[in-house]
DNA sequence: GCCGCATCAGCTGA
DNA sequence: CTCAGCTGATGCGG
């Protein structure tokens, strides 16, 4: 952590040449109808992008206003590779989108990006040319679409509406009975359009919003509202696919981004973005199938030549696919494959496979989407979104099982960011970290943690940070066994959610806080785990955060801001992270070098958005177990890892983090000194930087205020400009 | 304890 | 309306 040094997205970062980051998600302004969906009156409204609003129903023709409009929102990256959108004018923008729209309306070919000349680390997917989405016009022109048009085009005029009432999320009749409430969101769904007058999301422009923004606060949502009905279901014991629940729900309420389908790149989703159900490829419009692994649409060729072609493929490898290759994919065709003790029969070149046949001809681009094995969940299965790709031949084969089957060739689109490679090369270096080039030192804890931190340099002859001792555990300045002990349950074996005595959920507000796999449910003022006074066993689900690590870890120098840190395994929304271990500097002492200490964690207020973050009962209309949740409590807490820390003191600041600090005790009852717990906040793919928000100056910030405050150039739209 | 396989309840879009 | 489909959770046997 260099907390002197700030973070500005430099173009000139070539000299990553082995690593391409994913660091910060690149921002640009986009001005777009938008859906807004108000959960409390105290809390800022989620954006969400309406289907018309983003792509107005019907503007097929090239050269139409809206298409224009769009083109400059989303084509204007095409000339400035990741550079920040601020620091350029929208204007000129706009008219290279509007030359790229009229080159693209003569017919729908495609034309991959030449983006190669551009640092690839910076290089946003959104950066990456492609077709012009295709949509599919809505049938007809009812009020929602004029509505959601006219809010597209009209940067002024529009108008907030506040949502007449909170009940859209909340589900008649607790969770268990389920398939009421799946009935009556399909009827929501059908009358969706129609119902223009009572619709509870209403069409909020705001500027701030973009595609990138939208798709994560789409995906935030599922990961919250899944994990409380999983909550909410095993309590219950009635735990049926929370996450098709969620997608339903989802889908009816149009909580969704870039919906209606398109040929190419889909806006806010970037290659190497990582997912954990079928159903999150869904609700961002990047796969609409949540089963089926070919994607296909109608699409116009020419003037009124349509065809029907394939626009994006799951591969999970299910049909035997060992290609270790990274940029080619031979795909299997669907069908033929035995169910319901039917015998097994060829494929035939219709649905999927005659799209994708089709699409040989066309040569139209196919997005990718690969699966793998989950390494940190046995049996789990991980999506990664990898970008572009034609299809170059077709075949027919005869498979083990003696049916015919087709068989595709895929080659990505040359140009693009890393996606597939980097999980690959990251995995090699887990198995083996030996593999890993540039190393300056094999493990930095020197076997202390669970699994090695490797501290590597990529970009310059730096040895490494400043001299501090790896330490594993917080210094407390008085010894544990003189502080406060913490009460425990009396569960045995382990707590489960459906016993309703356990005093370590009752603890945490009625629910344990971890699902089954350790995944953190919500954001707590508080979280207790179970420690040494409770009866179960320590493999509690309870017992998440004293474990320890669980992903690999490195340390690496990163371009302008000293050291940072970042993991070799995919990291899933909710899971821990690692505690900032530092020396606890006593209350009673007064630090006046406190601002000189660039490794000193306080309990600043983070921003609104990682403060609630994943409030499943709001979300569901439930008023929150506990009040004291909704508003920030400081801590008398201050951690300093200046001397001695472990890896969190190299976690930088954004202001768009992807991870955040969560108070857990375990081992004592001192609720003013917690241990300091790292979540994911969203899904983090592999060899993306860690970080998490520092915290706003002024509001309270301990006393420590302005004078620590170092400007902050993150680059993120939403950046505060300063950070503490 | 770990794997592969079978089973089953699901949901969307064609 | 019906049904296919590279799901995802669970349980069993090797």
């Amino acid at each position: 952590m260099d907390r002197t040094s700030n973070f500005m997205p430099t173009p000139d970062q070539s000299v990553l040449d082995v690593q391409p980051l994913r660091t910060l998600a690149p921002m640009f302004p986009a001005p777009l109808g938008v859906n807004t969906f108000n959960l409390t009156n105290t809390t800022p409204p989620l954006v969400f992008v309406t289907s018309a609003g983003q792509f107005p129903g019907g503007f097929g023709a090239p050269g139409h206003p809206a298409f224009r409009s769009f083109a400059a929102a989303f084509g204007a990256q095409d000339a400035y590779g990741g550079q920040p959108a601020s620091s350029r004018g929208q204007d000129a923008g706009g008219g290279q989108a509007t030359a790229f729209a009229d080159k693209y309306a003569a017919n729908g070919a495609t034309n991959p990006g030449a983006t190669a000349d551009c640092p690839i680390d910076a290089t946003p997917i959104s950066a990456y040319r492609s077709t012009p989405p295709t949509i599919i016009p809505l049938d007809d022109d009812d009020d929602d679409n004029e509505h959601l048009a006219g809010n597209q085009t009209s940067a002024s005029g529009r108008k907030i509406k506040r949502p007449s009432h909170l009940s859209g999320y909340k589900m008649s009749g607790g969770f268990g009975s389920d398939d009421s409430n799946v009935v009556k969101a399909k009827r929501h769904r059908s009358s969706y359009r129609k119902a223009g007058a009572d619709n509870e999301f209403t069409l909020v422009p705001l500027s701030s919003s973009n595609p990138r923004e939208v798709v994560e606060e789409v995906l935030m949502t599922f990961e919250a509202l899944r994990r409380r009905y999983l909550q909410v279901d095993q309590a219950q014991e009635s735990s049926k696919r929370p996450d098709l629940k969620v997608g339903a729900m989802m889908m009816a309420r149009n909580l969704r981004a870039n919906i209606g389908k398109r040929i190419g790149v889909v806006p806010g989703i970037e290659i190497g973005d990582i997912f954990y159900f079928r159903m999150e490829l869904c609700i961002i419009g990047l796969h609409s199938p949540t089963m089926a692994g070919i994607d296909y649409m109608t699409h116009t060729f020419g003037d009124k030549d349509d065809d029907s072609v394939a626009i994006c493929i799951v591969a999970a490898g299910v049909y035997e696919n060992e290609d270790d290759a990274t940029d080619t994919l031979v795909y299997s065709g669907s069908g033929g494959s035995s169910k319901n003790n039917e015998e097994m029969h060829d494929q035939k070149l219709e649905r999927g496979n005659l799209a994708l046949q089709t699409s040989l001809l066309r040569k139209n681009v196919i997005r990718v989407v690969r699966g793998f094995k989950d390494p940190g969940c046995l049996g789990g299965k991980v999506y990664m979104y990898d970008g572009l790709y034609k299809i170059h031949e077709s075949w027919k084969e005869r498979t083990k099982t003696g049916i015919q089957c087709f068989k595709y060739k895929l080659l990505r689109e040359p140009g693009q960011p890393e996606g597939m490679s980097i999980w690959k090369m990251s995995q090699k270096w887990v198995e083996n970290p030996a593999t890993r080039g540039r190393v300056l030192h094999p493990d930095l804890s020197s076997g202390a943690e669970n699994l090695p931190v490797c501290l590597v340099n990529d970009i310059n002859s730096e040895k490494g940070p400043g001299l501090f001792t790896y330490i594993t555990q917080v210094k407390y300045p008085k010894p544990l066994s003189s502080m406060k002990p913490l009460q425990g349950c009396s569960c045995l074996n382990a707590c489960l959610p459906t016993d309703t005595d356990c005093g370590c959920a009752k603890f945490n507000g009625a629910n344990l806080p971890y699902s089954s796999t350790g995944l953190l449910v919500c954001r707590k003022n508080r979280l207790y785990e179970c420690g040494e006074s409770c009866q179960c066993s320590v493999n509690c689900r309870n017992r998440v955060t004293q474990k320890g690590v669980r992903v690999h870890f490195e340390i690496f120098r990163t371009g302008n801001r000293g050291w940072g840190l970042r993991s070799w395994d995919p990291i899933r929304a909710g899971s821990f992270i690692c505690e900032y271990v530092g020396e606890v500097i006593d209350d009673g002492k007064s630090n006046l070098d406190d601002g000189e200490d660039d490794y000193l964690f306080q309990t600043v207020c983070p921003g609104e958005k990682t403060l609630k973050w994943n409030c499943g009962p709001e979300l569901m209309g439930e008023q929150s177990m506990n009040n004291s949740d909704d508003t920030f409590e400081p801590l008398p807490i201050k951690i300093s890892a200046k001397r001695k820390g472990n890896i969190s003191r190299f976690m930088n600041h954004s202001c768009s983090p992807n991870a955040f600090w969560q108070p857990v005790q375990f081992d004592h009852g001192d609720d003013g000194h917690p241990h300091i717990m790292f979540f994911a906040l969203k899904h983090i793919p592999p060899m993306t930087e860690l970080t998490y928000d520092y915290g706003e100056i002024g509001t309270d910030s301990g006393g420590i205020g302005s004078p620590g405050a170092k400007s902050c150039l993150c680059g993120s739209s939403n950046c505060r400009g300063y950070f503490c």
